[in-house]
DNA sequence: AATGAATGAGCATTCATTCAT
DNA sequence: TATGAATGAATGCTCATTCAT
């Protein structure tokens, strides 16, 4: 258990030093004296500092894949669990403002040159979103020209741009809620208005 | 004219190898081997590295920004507006895919980093986005319900996340039509069925 | 222990090095061989490398303004004093050659790059001769009109140049004592008042 | 003409910067740019760096050397040839700064670095001192005991320790005269035969 | 397991010198 | 002669990683 406990410790200081300083700024004396341990302490628990970023995300990620694919099971209208998608997404990121950074920025950097890093985690959370969209078009809910793996890329993409808005010092003021409210407005009617809508 | 020659020169062997192996990995040694320049030559054209990663990003973006500023000057209707302007975002990103990745990637992750490096072309560029959308409100086509500063992140966001697909293996075979039709079709009318649509 | 090893280690290495090479032509990497120790090990006891010039300097006179002093302390005979420094002085010269050459040539000459080194231990040195001389003024052994300030310039400055013939190939078979016996009759004799002076 | 012209130029303006900056820290376009010249233009008139260091230095000390000599050809009283020599050279450092730092400092740096720059001006401007005391002492006006080999160096060592006062921020107040005055009173009254010191 | 001192490879930047014009 | 853009070798310092304790 001590064990756990050390290697969670330095997982949440490398959360929060990666999202302050970057991954290429940040320093393994910096996690090390953030999780208050010695620095070669990290190598008995890490292989090296591309595998703390890489297990950061793993395993944040991890609880919140977890966690949304709970709260989908109890769902079956494919527009609520759109919904259910955005707010946890929205709600993880805001609560845990570092971790949004680093999946957003660190993430994308690093993940082009780790060339050992597939299949990853973050694959299986982005491919949650594709496969609401394929089950709305089963249900003959959505739209079958609506080609899924660019949907879930539109959806994603908005989610992950409009969750940025926390951690940057503009517009901070938006809540989970109008946000979400924006981004499944649009996403599921789009921003025309109806009677033109039908006009095109 | 020698002077700009280099500078350029330096500027798309810059783009090259920082979207080939990131800011931080990019040796000033890679460049101006790259720009077929001597190391040192680099610094009569600028201050240091960062220097050359913002003066790749004002400069690309600056030529990407007169261009649709051109094209937006010859039309009115705002839908055909943000179908311009995604399309030709997308065929930038797809004409030059490594200003793309510098954009997606290194610029966010350095923006943070260089205090000092503020009002950048990049706003005037998502912005445009913003005032497309307040004049088709204006013109009783756009929703009155869309607040425009949020949406204008969706469209960014959506945009910039499928652009990416020309810089991943996977998913490479999309036209930029294909791709640009999807994005408008979702933002503009949303992906439920209309008959759904007007259930909700 | 170890540390005060390390770190004495990197000062006498420092010293031979700068006093051979100069400082400007002394590479980090000249100190941390002759010193046996690592490049970055240097970094560890030293800030930068006019830190360890100073640390050198600050070090070794040091030690040399603590042996003189406490010579000095069992002595009141101002002739004797002056002659208890200029000897102690050449012996230290002498046996530490390399020292000898960094106090008359890199400390002046990063004396004046090195704006923030001030109320350095070398000052404290000189001004015991000048209290020396007060002290004979005092006692009416040494002219009155002889500028304390001057005298001690000229008499520091004599001792300096003097204490090159050990580092210059020439003339160097002279003698501590040949050298301090030339100096302080000199030096004596000229500020002695003549009825001292006649009873010498 | 013109050659002689620029050469000239550079020499006046690299003793500016050598004072001011030091040999290792001034650049060759600190000097180019002092002396209105280009980078290049300098290499058609000195070889290197060390080339323009060494250059300074003979001309400079060459016009000092000659003007003192002149002077003291017209004398034959030893006494009066050491006041001669030492109010020139306490004169000549006081007007020209500059020379007297890169004399004082960077000379004895580089001396010891440019192996082959040998029998020097500045041999043969203090063996000036040497000989005047061999003059003295076949006169029988010095005494026999003093060594003149050593006693050269004291003196010139004393010489241009006050004459330091110049070149630094204390002490500034004192004329040529006053320092000129003490120095030689101690040197003088020291060397002096009895008879003669009596005598003054 | 834990420590943190030690390591040494790696790189941005500088600047004396060259050379095409 | 004169220029100054271009060169590229050279180095202080950093920091991920190791390993003796």
């Amino acid at each position: 258990m001590k064990d756990i406990h050390k290697h969670s410790k330095i997982i949440t200081a490398a959360t929060k030093v990666f999202a302050k300083k970057g991954f290429f700024n940040a320093r393994i004396s910096d996690i090390a004296k953030e999780a208050k341990v010695a620095d070669g302490t990290i190598y008995l628990y890490f292989n090296n500092k591309y595998d703390i970023l890489i297990s950061v995300f793993e395993e944040e990620i991890g609880k919140i894949v977890e966690q949304i694919k709970k709260s989908l099971a109890e769902e079956t209208d494919p527009r609520k669990m759109l919904e259910i998608f955005a707010t946890k997404h929205l709600q993880s990121m805001k609560k845990n403002k570092n971790l949004a950074e680093v999946i957003q920025i660190e993430l994308r950097q690093t993940n082009k040159l780790i060339k050992d890093y597939r299949n990853n985690k973050f694959s299986d959370y982005t491919d949650l979103v594709e496969e609401i969209i394929r089950l709305g078009q089963k249900q003959n809910i959505y739209c079958l020209d609506v080609e899924p793996g660019i949907a879930k890329r539109i959806f994603f993409g908005a989610l992950e741009e409009v969750s940025r808005v926390w951690n940057t010092s503009i517009d901070g003021h938006y809540t989970v809620d109008e946000i979400s409210g924006q981004l499944l407005k649009i996403f599921l009617s789009g921003i025309l208005l109806p009677e033109k809508n039908a006009a095109r």
